[in-house]
DNA sequence: CGCCCCATGTAAGACGTTACATGATTGA
DNA sequence: TCAATCATGTAACGTCTTACATGGGGCG
């Protein structure tokens, strides 16, 4: 029952996913396989055992849905810590680390946050975003320069991939900045 | 000693690593850490046992280099039998969940490829690549449309990063394809 | 009746992370 | 001589993958 454990990308998107909706583990299987979350495993070894964690640590709670001549299904609701963690992991401002793994977490946790920590919270991720991008795009190209010059064409293909990939994800952050300041208010 | 097993993306990396020039478990471990692969993992705990498990399917052959005076250390070759699987891994056409799971592992591929399979081969790559996105982005268009109106903004940002991502990752494809163009020769 | 979808789980194994352990060499 | 770096590993732990198991319900 202790929350201060470290929990996997897997475990939030569950918790997000069941934060805007209570949902059995089906359901949330089925969102994952047809949605375009399909970076996330919609496989029962997966999931089952990463309910039981979140439940086992008071972040989500299941209530068996007997009686509709349905058989058993198991709803799942995120308590009042779960939701506290949900927040601490979206509103934790974005690290060179986050980058590097991939924007893929970080997307998620945007995705989540206007409804977990609301538009303003949403709006300073994207700062966050914004400026470890900046940092790490210089980085990037200081390491682009001090390339080994016999590398083959592909090579400095796949780095140039790297760093585009990047600088679009930079005019992404800056268009979502943007969006959000052209309808001001809103809920807060 | 069986070849027809899975190898993970490190063991693919180490790999492609050892087959552009022979080296130590830590020459490999400072590899990762110092250059722009850091989202493989640079740690002990994972290089050393995978090292292992290629050798122990005759992918690599370890030889120990004794009498520089320096502590023991031992030197990683890829065998015939990597080179080949190293080749197989490269040349497969790009599948869709090649995409959805992320453009690492096929970057990567695309990266060692010019020196694994030659030139020809690399083009051939990049050019499933675009195929396979091609098909890909317009799914993500009709899913695009199909979203849900009340989903808030962010939601709706997040899946527009997605597909911007894809869309930079088809022209940088393409920027490839014209770079191989402007200059034809060179080695096959 | 057989087959497929709903809905839940478990078991075995592989892999990565974290932390620890060891010992040699180099430099202050 | 003490610390840092080189260089290699091991052990415990958690998680994911794959495959299997179980049963009810609807449909042809």
């Amino acid at each position: 029952m202790n929350s201060p454990k470290k929990i996997p990308a897997l475990g939030y998107a569950l918790l997000g996913l069941l934060n805007g909706k209570p949902a059995s583990g089906y359901d949330l299987r089925k969102t994952f396989s047809s949605t375009s979350m399909k970076s996330y495993s919609d496989s029962p070894g997966a999931i089952y055992p990463a309910l039981g964690r979140l439940e086992k640590q008071g972040l989500i709670r299941g209530t068996i849905e007997q009686g509709s001549g349905l058989r058993r299904r198991q709803i799942f609701r995120v308590t009042a810590r779960g939701l506290a963690e949900l927040k601490k992991w979206i509103a934790r401002p974005v690290t060179r680390d986050d980058i590097v793994r991939g924007p893929q977490e970080v997307m998620l946790r945007f995705a989540f946050s206007e409804m977990v920590v609301g538009r303003d919270a949403a709006i300073e991720l994207l700062r966050s975003l914004e400026a470890a991008l900046q940092v790490y795009l210089v980085a990037l190209h200081e390491e682009m320069e001090a390339l080994p010059a016999m590398m083959p064409t592909s090579g400095h293909l796949a780095f140039e991939c790297g760093v585009r990939g990047n600088e679009s994800l930079l005019a992404w952050a800056r268009h979502g900045l943007a969006t959000y300041e052209k309808k001001k208010g809103g809920t807060s």
